[in-house]
DNA sequence: TATGAATGAGACTTCATTCAT
DNA sequence: TATGAATGAAGTCTCATTCAT
């Protein structure tokens, strides 16, 4: 039972990072049993078919990529707003941090692929949905907070759903931005300016 | 001279809708001859190979995708800095330009590609820098205009360019965002605040 | 295990048949699954491509079609001589064992394919050499058995090896030539005239 | 009219050079076509079809490629007739005469092609048995000068038929043989022991 | 005299999948 | 729990050939 378990996760992970090497499509069972080390046909003892591999691997990170997990809003204090919000957004940043890198890549494959077939567009959207409103409720705390003018916040917040977004994506590309000036400069634009 | 003429653009157009429905390796040569009304052999009068077809498909996307396309920088004056801008950006976003919609798909196909395979990597990096370095000189027209604060010029730039680019990809999701606040909202972020 | 084997003797043997029959050219992966009685996919399973098939039979051939398996060296006398070096001779000869008619008319399309493609030239050559080699070392024991005159003798063992060479090909041609007159010929022409 | 048989001539030539390298089924009328500088369609226009250019590249080989072509033996003589025997030989082997690699290599698909195809079978087979009766003839003028002996005749043309065609398969091949020696072998044995 | 444009047949190969063991 | 053996469908590509121009 647990070599079963445990042969298993071999599997998902084996067909996680030939994803993101091969993308969806790219990626044969084939080489996937090799990488596990295993018989092809043994992965249709632990999945149904291909789709239902790659729909798992979908949830597997649809589970784990979470505003909440990168966010922690009830943590957020006036004088620490600022601060909490630059840091989480940094941290979301592929380059920072190995296993997102992968993490994003497959994404970004279910992405594409969800414009083409239905199966996972309903969930993306809800993904991105739950980004979207992660930084509203954000904006609300910091309405609440007094750092944030409620005028426009819900533009404001996706105004910083969108930066945190595609500064991963041009890290993605390889493409080097001053991502964290960028970022800090998201931030301190849609902050009350209390200086004034 | 014409016919071979017609029929290669009618593969070209074929292949282009194609990739943005199925993507590139989910279109087969069989469905764009399917598509086009010829013999799949046929094709292969035209392109040497799928992946000169591929090649032949991105260089027009690449050739027309460009920010001067949507951006004319020397008709830009103090007074309509801020409107050309903001007009610039409307024009590129797939919703407000059907074209657009599929162009950028494709465009999305390669850009995934293109971290696996290297044959178009440096073409995109160049595109995406094309629209970096189009609002970089966009910004320092915009301080030479008086308009736009010098500091972290380039900063803005990239946070402009992000913003976009990212519009377009939720637009692509089919994720309603209020788009054109968020681009009024970024532009009023980085333009100098006179009133002060 | 036994059945793989099976299959795999199977697809060579009807390989090396087809091979003699239509050439290596024009024997395609279908006729030989169809002669095997599988399918054209299963073949794969057995060979990683048709270049590794065609060389495992250029490899089996090569194993079996050796100058010590007609001709042994060892068990010659200066009395039985001339009658080992005649009966190896005609052992050789296609018409006399269809089994070696086939095993010619295959190594005959490697030979041709040998002057093209430098996959198996390297190869060829040394059984070329094998043969040369042979004779040379049959009549260097001659010449110890006293049998042969020591002048020329290299010539006389490639004219040796020419000839038994030739007659198979005039054989595989279909022209019928007195050949065992013609190797009993050569073969009295090197010896020793010892009754001069 | 002077043009149409200017290309012809072309066509059979590349086609002729094609055949030695690639070999029959190896040469695409894309290839020859490219070779002689014209469209693939035009070749149809000299000749109806691929088969037919094969054949018509075959019969100029073919009316070539014969006996009285390398030895004259109208001009043979007791005195010369061994010198003529020689020189002859010598004559048609590749290396020493650089047309004739070309031409072998083209025949030697022939002939194996011959066994597949009864197309030039009969050609081929009256084409070698036009090189066994000259050597025939050969002998029998030999017989009738007093230098060779009667007995075995008819063998001992075929054997120096066979040596002197395997000498050249052997070069071709790049096989190095002492082909000289080999021959000389070859003639000095058939030939009446005068000194005895 | 030649070719531009096209095509049906068929080549090798890969894929997801099946099923008896 | 896994695999050995096999397969239908489909992929890219090449070939000899056709026909209107």
């Amino acid at each position: 039972m647990k070599k079963k378990e445990k042969t298993y996760q071999q599997i998902l992970e084996a067909t996680f990072i030939l994803f993101a090497e091969f993308g969806i499509q790219g990626t044969s069972l084939a080489m996937i049993a090799e990488k596990v080390g295993i018989s092809k046909p043994s992965i249709y003892y632990h999945f149904p078919s291909k789709d239902a591999l790659i729909e798992t691997v979908f949830k597997v990170i649809f589970a784990d990529y979470r505003f909440d997990n990168y966010f922690q809003i009830d943590k957020m204090t006036a004088k620490n707003f600022e601060k909490k919000l630059y840091s989480g957004g940094i941290s979301m940043i592929p380059e920072t941090n190995e296993e997102n890198f992968i993490v994003m890549k497959v994404l970004n494959e279910f992405i594409l692929t969800a414009g083409r077939e239905h199966n996972y567009a309903g969930e993306i959207v809800e993904l991105q949905k739950d980004f979207l409103l992660g930084f509203e409720r954000c904006m609300d705390k910091g309405v609440e907070l007094g750092v944030v003018d409620a005028k426009d916040s819900k533009a404001k917040s996706q105004l910083l759903a969108l930066t945190i977004d595609n500064i991963s994506n041009y890290m993605l590309m390889g493409i080097q931005v001053e991502y964290r000036k960028i970022w800090k400069l998201a931030i301190t634009n849609i902050m009350e300016r209390v200086d004034k």
